[in-house]
DNA sequence: ACTACAGTTCGCCATATGACGAAACAACCA
DNA sequence: TGGTTGTTTCGTCATATGGCGAACTGTAGT
């Protein structure tokens, strides 16, 4: 019931079933992840953390890159009938369509240039989907 | 895409996962699920009122109850397949089985004296399965 | 109309969640 | 060895979620 509820809480987010649909097209490291979602590393990191725990994708390391992908073969018997679904649907949700374009323009960036990038230097820049109050002003200097 | 994420969030609870189990058996009145579940009547209805929003659920007034069943025919295209990916899994889940047990006696109540019955009376009352820290005394009385 | 009662809505509380920036980690390169 | 850089962890904040009881709504029955 915990690894149900795990990946269904996972694909329940719409940040995560971005990252997923994402992933269908194969294997991605988090900067490119980052690059397309338009969010602070550290979010996009605990995004995939989430879902590896839920058992829905893999990480290996790629030499400096930490790579991610869809998970074959999961630990949780739940995973793949939940990517199933996933699978075949979305595919005209805007959020998608948008995001799997940008992907393509990333993916032309070498991988060594856009990680260097600022986020507001990367092409077409996403602007963050779930934007937050912006908190209240600390006297920042 | 929110109507994807309302059908996952809804099924990403384990509550309301119970009682979507439940109502694969058939139809039942919000007071037979919350016997099952033995949560708080005003907790079910809300469960309840979550997983219509999601369109996983529908309901109808029989009489004096309301009457909930499996949406057949759903507004949300993503709730068949939800509630097919859901019917075929959590079989063996113990919380499950046990669920459907304690439901088959209940139905064996007729629905006129078991609303009347305070939860205690129950046979064999269920323990509410997410009981939180049960709040700082305010000197009840 | 009044009572009884199934269900919902509302207000509250404790915890979970999702966002960020700063700091820690881990691999590559000089 | 030390610096650069991709990623994770930690601490914090605002909001969402899930639970309850009290009060309300709407139907049935007297």
């Amino acid at each position: 019931m915990r690894d149900f509820e795990l990946a269904m809480k996972a694909v329940g987010d719409p940040t995560r079933t971005r990252i997923l649909k994402l992933l269908e097209d194969g294997g991605l490291c988090v900067c490119q992840v980052q690059a397309v979602l338009g969010l602070a590393p550290s979010t996009v990191s605990k995004h995939l953390t989430i879902l590896k725990l839920a058992g829905l994708v893999q990480d290996r390391r790629a030499g400096k890159w930490i790579e991610y992908a869809l998970s074959g073969a999961s630990r949780n018997p739940h995973a793949k009938p939940v990517l199933d679904l996933l699978h075949g649907a979305l595919e005209r949700a805007p959020a998608v369509i948008a995001d799997r374009k940008r992907l393509r323009e990333i993916k032309t960036i070498p991988l060594t240039e856009l990680c260097a990038l600022p986020a507001s230097k990367v092409p077409m820049p996403a602007q963050p989907i779930h934007r937050r109050q912006p908190r209240k002003d600390r006297t920042h200097g």
